[in-house]
DNA sequence: TACATTTACTGATATGAATCAGTTATTTTC
DNA sequence: GAAAATAACTGATTCATATCAGTAAATGTA
């Protein structure tokens, strides 16, 4: 088999966060004691770039993108579904702010893990250590995907991925009603807002997908794939 | 302070890896033990995408470039200098794959470590295992600033950034014989090879640089910083 | 030294996608 | 339930940068 790999915009990882299996069970009980959770509505920020990190997050329902800022642009690096870990790369020493910020796009409750303690769960569990490892790299893997995509291939392509990604991955059907803005789609795949509408006004008419306002239904996903594939 | 975030295209991590320092004096005699020294030519591939993952490297001496390939595009994706570690996403359970490619940019001597036995380190031994946490996160860091830059900076202020880099980071001095090739440059900075030549014709001109075939100096660093600021 | 090959460079042209300037539709708010 | 505000959409235009099609220079090789 020749490897020709296909790098895919989709933003969201399929590792599933397993490092809490890892801990005893007096270390589960600590953790209930070093956190906590809140709820935050839809558009509300769960963490700030740059401001000082004291927490590890974890996603206990909702959805929400992680994204970089420079004061004129943002970048999607990722979507937070359910069940993931947010903010992990506080515990490295070097940074004590947020390398990110995190929007909500959805309302969401997301447990706050004291910092100090996850690094001592890190220290003194070497199972819990590795799964951190495994999460860490899995996310370059994906993150290095997207950053491919986004340089390389053109919109129609980055726009099929979006799609197949929220379909597949997020929403897991083929239809769905999709919560997030033109705006918020044309971010995602890196492009401008009219630019998304045009090409969706297009995938309609080509009959890849359906839309009535929010709702979404994809139609043809081999097309979709095909448009992703050829860039 | 406003936190105006400045992102750059730069590809080398200025994190020094301490890893090893880590280590007990008999784990020390034993990772000796467990790798083996390879040199490298010019040009030569250090580790191929796609393919089994028995070994971490180590940068003992000279320069390398990572790349993502598809089989029709290339990305790189960071650069690795002497005294750093490459291909340490492997030791992820999840891929015993090599993620990604390295390619010599000149000839150089890479270290390879047994992948067991560096995943047996991580087990043993939680300083390394934390220290190789903040190696992955910082890798992150530096990858996330050149994937915001690749997709928001334009041609000239990527350029602009990898300029600066070479000579901050990479050679160290305002004056360098550069081994890369125009195409090298251009995949560097993700833009065509026309465009970095006209471009850096224009630099030229301008007097930011000075360029001789292979010899480059850098002649103002704040207009440079400035073209890197503006995008 | 001559020849072949690769790399560096130049100009003309094409094009993908952003930007600008609106209108229409849908929510939100009072 | 009307007014205001936001989001969705459309068309015209501009622009950055890739692509194409070459020539010139440098490097490798016989």
């Amino acid at each position: 088999m020749v490897n020709n790999e296909q790098y895919t915009g989709c933003t969201i990882s399929t590792h599933i966060c397993q490092c809490f299996d890892k801990l005893t069970e007096k270390e589960k009980e600590l953790l209930e004691d070093k956190s906590v959770t809140i709820k935050y509505k839809k558009g509300e920020t769960i963490c700030k770039q740059g401001s000082f990190a004291s927490h590890v997050m974890y996603m206990e329902k909702g959805l929400a993108k992680v994204i970089l800022n420079d004061g004129k642009n943002s970048l999607v690096l990722k979507i937070i579904p359910e069940g993931q870990l947010l903010g992990l790369s506080s515990i490295n020493d070097e940074h004590n702010t947020f390398q990110y910020s995190s929007i909500a796009y959805i309302d969401s409750e997301v447990k706050l893990i004291n910092l100090d303690f996850f690094k001592q769960l890190v220290a003194q569990n070497s199972d819990f250590a590795k799964e951190v490892i495994n999460i860490l790299s899995s996310n370059s893997v994906l993150i290095n995907g997207r950053f491919f995509c986004l340089t390389h291939k053109q919109s129609y392509g980055r726009l099929a991925d979006i799609i197949l990604c929220l379909s597949n991955r997020v929403f897991k059907s083929d239809q769905f009603e999709l919560q997030l803005s033109r705006k918020d789609l044309a971010e995602l795949s890196g492009m401008s807002e009219e630019t998304v509408i045009r090409m969706l006004k297009n995938f309609r008419e080509e009959r890849l997908i359906e839309m009535k306002g929010k709702n979404f239904k994809v139609l043809d996903y081999s097309k979709l794939q095909q448009i992703s594939e050829v860039g």
